[in-house]
DNA sequence: GCTGGCATATATCGATTTGGCATATCGAGC
DNA sequence: GCTCGATATGCCAAATCGATATATGCCAGC
């Protein structure tokens, strides 16, 4: 797979039309955020190529105040060239974790400093589980396709996995945690 | 925590010393592996640049052939930086996708297709969990710090968990694999 | 009533990082 | 004999990030 923010933005608008400001937005906080990063710093010129090269159409909407919004939608020519950058097997999963190394290199820092990093990673963690399970108990959750529930699945039970191995290994997280839900 | 190459190289430099090219063979293949990446494009002018900054120290080791080896150790100055980078809580794990990515939009390509992705990314998990746990059941493992175990435990749980969804989701992964076993 | 902060919206720009290439030698396998 | 992979350093163009600039509306708190 030719996985670059071209292919990303081209998926997002196969679903529905945006602007970039949206399109961030989506792939910040919706489906996406789980396994894929965008900044606007590479959005902006990739739609502004694409749309040159055919691959993207442009309907500018007029908002009082704000700058017009720029609303792109995919074209035939796009979907051709989305089908044919996913026709590639995709690369290996890529985690990066500063947490791991952080914990690795303990030996550097403070007992309350791991301590701190710990209830950070476990919050964000847990932050992060409620919002897909929040998902799944909608009630749109039923007319989603396949794709969005085998990707929000699989996110939650990574998750768990790491929250659950987390609150194992550091008997701090469990006291408060489940004080409070007792 | 500044989570750049350079705080990488100090990280991995703190356990013992080495080359440009060792390094990034125990950022592919060892520990870190499971939590970060790291090309030549970077470490090497990282290198160059802290053993002018006095973070590092180098060595050259004459070989026959190849070029000089160059071996970097991390001097006190480096290890007062390593610590400074380090006291600053971690940015939020990263995950980045290719498969998902697919799997989201799999109405554009052919069930084949999706079938040798769902294949690649199973065997591409099990081969990483079979690492682990080789590591695990090796006679040095009780000779290991913590952080180490910490660390492979973690990569190890989230591993299962993914490869327990894949095998559950998709039923073609089940037969071949444990006809062999059974 | 005013003011600071947040959301909307597009865009640029330096700094960082990637990924492929160049260069060179050696040993293993076909 | 020939290709391939490992060893070893390093450069460079292209991709990408992260912070910032610009401009306005809206709402909460003082």
């Amino acid at each position: 797979m030719t996985m670059n923010i071209r292919t990303l933005c081209l998926g997002v608008l196969s679903f529905k039309e945006a602007s970039g400001y949206e399109l961030k937005k989506e792939i910040e906080d919706g489906m996406y955020s789980h396994f894929i990063d965008a900044s606007y710093g590479s959005i902006y010129p990739a739609l502004t190529q694409m749309n040159a090269e055919g691959l993207l159409s442009v309907r500018s909407e007029e908002q009082s105040g704000r700058p017009d919004k720029k609303v792109y939608g995919i074209t035939t020519t796009g979907r051709a060239a989305l089908a044919k950058s996913l026709a590639v097997l995709p690369a290996k999963n890529k985690f990066k974790s500063e947490f791991l190394f952080e914990m690795l290199l303990q030996h550097f820092v403070s007992k309350d400093h791991i301590d701190l990093a710990i209830d950070k990673h476990h919050s964000d963690m847990s932050q992060d589980l409620a919002k897909i399970v929040d998902k799944r108990l909608h009630k749109d959750w039923a007319n989603c396709d396949v794709g969005s529930k085998f990707v929000m699945g699989y996110g939650e039970s990574i998750l768990r996995a790491a929250i659950n191995y987390m609150e194992a290994q550091c008997p701090r997280l469990k006291k408060p945690k489940f004080k409070a839900a007792e």
